[in-house]
DNA sequence: CTTGGCACTCGAGACGAACGAGTGCCAAGA
DNA sequence: TCTTGGCACTCGTTCGTCTCGAGTGCCAAG
């Protein structure tokens, strides 16, 4: 079948593409593949697959080099996910395990995606809106301030210092902590804020200005997205190693990873399908020669954030896929023991 | 005085090479300086600073270029530190008043150490160890899991998840809670863990076993020093600016900045004063182009820890001095009030 | 000690030729 | 209709040569 061979020949430019760095020509084609056809006839294949844009030629006299459209296609039908090795499962099987709390898991995991795809990775910290309250704890630093502490089942702790306005003592304290616990332990964040509502009505008058401002505080912790969007990055030597040619890109780059609310972008909803964005697919202009390999992690199914990789274009899809999504599945199960 | 002027000279040298980043030339610097002699002169006053070694040529037909040991010179002797805008000034205090807490705060430094300096900003967390045990909590979390969570005076929050080896009733934990916290509160981390030694001793046989090991589990929070060695960088897009020519040190750069125990040790030991370290300098041969700007800062006068930029040796010293002294000053009045 | 003059060095940039990888097209063969 | 070998053509890369000029070091005179 002549359509058959056009992608044989498409998934042989990736790949050697890939795999050189350098324009690809029709003879080095038949040379390294088995095509089993003539550089000619090879010629004719790139002819059309270039008039479908799927390829094309950098200048005249020079090979060809996938487009985006073509990385996509090849993505999408043409390669297999390549199986992980045992090595690198266990690999990753032991560093994960080692992991001492949810911090640590974190900064784990970005460090094994960056070494092992050799790209530049991007962990979001497990998002806060569906977990749930463990516990809430107030501790008194002076007669009028206290440091509320918000615990998660995640294992996450908010703090926040809150300033009363009038004195307080230790015997009321235990009251508000009970109270507060009762209405808010176990509930998930976005219900919590309701039960807390009524809460100030229920107590003493003069207890009252204190304690809406410690329900204000609490609400304000839950809903605080600062750390739904926190993001870990790592692997930013990488980037030398991308080298000539992606130099125009290594600014942007920079730029896009200082920048939280653009990683979070290029991560992209959480969805526990892994997501390929090749090129001008990426949600951010400045790296339309970049790719974006992500999925979504949690315990259970549930996908609670997102982590990923980011690199050039020409980069080893079926590789770097097949890692990610075991460094995710790995990290998800140890959050769910945790 | 032929000595002073050839010391003019030298600093003529350093500030049009910071600015222009190419070699400087005797006749270029008498048209841009007013130095009242000729070129030849310059060129003899030029010949004895090579002798000296404070300058040199990267090839014969080329312009001169400070070596370190002239950057130290001028740095020690040569420069007075700029003092900053009253615009700079009220940008630092606004930015950095608008914190909310110590991770904020932290945050907030880097970024504006990155972009008054354009240079790579690092900022160390104050360091535990001379820090003081606020309070210790006990949750339960099922029968045999209690988090721990040990809050110091700093703000810093370290928490750990402890398994016992037998179920623990509620009553129980408020005892150990309160025994916990007599023993340590308003103790110095290194000096805690004495305080506790003796603990379990003090309890019935059978809660023994549980103490000791909430005791150890807590020691080791208290000495745990991966947060004391903690890090945060930024500015990082500002290694593109660096462009040509710093191509090479880029890579060694961005692997420092990916390894925070090298990062510690570019920072140096906090002192209060400010340190300057130039090329070779550096401890860390990688960066011999590289020069590190870092001061301690913390509450009242102790030096707690140490924030400063890393930059190529090629920098302007007295405006970056300058804002690296006013952003640590600026922080540490906020710790002081906090 | 300073200065103008002068010969010298050497990198940067321009120019051009040779090279060769790679192409497109065509005519012949299966 | 598809495949293939042949062939002319394109064009970026490499390499050597040349020129230009910024910058130097040295010297003799002021």
């Amino acid at each position: 079948m002549v359509e058959d061979r056009k992608l044989a020949v498409l998934r042989a430019i990736v790949e050697d593409y890939v795999a050189t760095q350098e324009p690809v020509g029709s003879k080095a084609l038949v040379e390294r593949h088995q095509l089993g056809v003539s550089p000619a006839t090879v010629r004719n294949d790139m002819a059309a697959l270039e008039d479908e844009g799927l390829i094309a030629q950098p200048h005249t006299s020079a090979g060809r080099v996938p487009t985006d459209k073509g990385y996509r296609l090849f993505v999408d039908r043409l390669s297999q996910v390549k199986p992980l090795s045992a090595a690198e499962r266990r690999a990753i099987a032991t560093l994960l395990e080692g992991a001492i709390d949810l911090d640590d898991v974190v900064q784990r995991s970005v460090r094994l995606l960056a070494q092992l795809t050799r790209q530049v990775a991007i962990v979001q910290y497990p998002t806060l809106s569906r977990s749930t309250v463990r516990h809430v704890e107030l501790v008194t630093l002076t007669s009028t301030r206290v440091l509320l502490v918000l615990i998660l089942s995640t294992g996450r702790v908010e703090q926040r210092v809150v300033e009363l306005p009038d004195a307080l003592d230790e015997a009321s304290i235990g009251d508000v902590r009970a109270r507060l616990n009762r209405a808010v332990v176990g509930e998930r964040l976005g219900d919590a804020a309701e039960q807390l509502a009524a809460l100030p009505d229920e107590v003493a008058p003069e207890q009252r200005a204190q304690l809406s401002v410690l329900v204000a505080s609490l609400v304000e912790a839950m809903s605080d997205h600062r750390s739904d969007e926190r993001v870990v990055v790592g692997g930013t030597a990488n980037l030398a190693r991308f080298g000539e040619g992606f130099d125009a890109s290594i600014k942007p780059m920079l730029e896009a990873l200082e920048e939280h609310v653009i990683l979070l972008k290029l991560l992209g909803e959480a969805s526990s399908t892994l997501t390929v964005r090749i090129g001008h697919e990426v949600p951010y202009s400045n790296l339309s020669t970049t790719s974006v390999v992500a999925t979504g992690y949690g315990p259970g199914d549930e996908a609670l954030a997102t982590l990923g990789i980011v690199g050039p274009t020409r980069m080893d899809y079926p590789g770097t896929m097949a890692t990610v999504r075991a460094v995710a599945r790995y990290v998800s199960k140890i959050l769910d023991e945790g």
